[in-house]
DNA sequence: TTGATTGCAAACTATTTGCAGAAAG
DNA sequence: CTTTCTGCAAATAGTTTGCAATCAA
């Protein structure tokens, strides 16, 4: 009854992972291409996107940022933390504030920081019903 | 010597700041155009954008989530804490473990929460230097 | 052998922009 | 009046997808 699909390590893979492990750039797909590129010059942008959203539904590597392609607005100008929907990509207010973690100088790697987001990841009401 | 620019508040401008101060769903500029469109049929997308990223420049509201467009993919897959370059959108890992706020159960407005993502946004290094 | 994976190109989605006319101040 | 702002449509940016060929197991 369970369909069990077999993944194979094709070439691709292996070295998009093995670059990708290399750094801690948080690289944007097209610098993973860049990267990949320099080894295997003839792979495709389109085989980057699909081993990326690969690694990631597998547990080895990580989207930073909320998923969800579009941007959100909010009309609350005062900064709050919000919780969003994995599936849906709802976004709602967290009820109670909550306070920014501090972080010391020496570790903001030299950035001047100017604030802190917080935002839960979880899954809605509504698609908790939906996912049985 | 300054190039001060004179803002008008035209009806579309007033109606998008009413209409998304009413709610509470963070919604997306499309959704932002539908409920305008309720009011102003023949208001255009183009005037949502840029009103939506006019109110975000004047602080009357603001994005949800990080600035920039691109998805960005860490090779290190355990949980920690981002910095996040407002200017050139560069991403860096916090060199120290923050714990992650916890939310009580009747905070969490019913949803089920997997995660708890932390994100500083600044200024880094470079982009200090440039902007003088 | 066979089905997952690839390269390529076209499609798609979200957002931005150029321009001529409308309207706020 | 002047200059910002609008509607429209076309352009751009980022990502996804269909397909025939290729390759890992």
């Amino acid at each position: 009854m369970e369909e069990q699909t077999r993944f194979r390590l094709s070439k691709q893979r292996k070295v998009i992972l093995e670059e990708l492990r290399k750094v801690t750039t948080h690289p944007t797909a097209d610098e993973v291409y860049d990267m990949v590129r320099k080894i295997m010059p003839r792979i495709s942008l389109g085989t980057v996107y699909r081993n990326l959203e690969f690694l990631c539904s597998q547990g080895l590597a990580r989207k930073v940022g909320p998923a969800g392609a579009q941007k959100r607005f909010d009309g609350n100008a005062t900064p709050h933390a919000h919780i969003r929907c994995r599936v849906c990509h709802r976004v709602a207010d967290v009820p109670v504030h909550l306070e920014a973690p501090m972080l010391a100088p020496e570790d903001c790697m030299g950035f001047e920081i100017e604030e802190c987001n917080i935002e839960f990841e979880g899954i809605c009401p509504d698609c908790q019903r939906k996912t049985c």
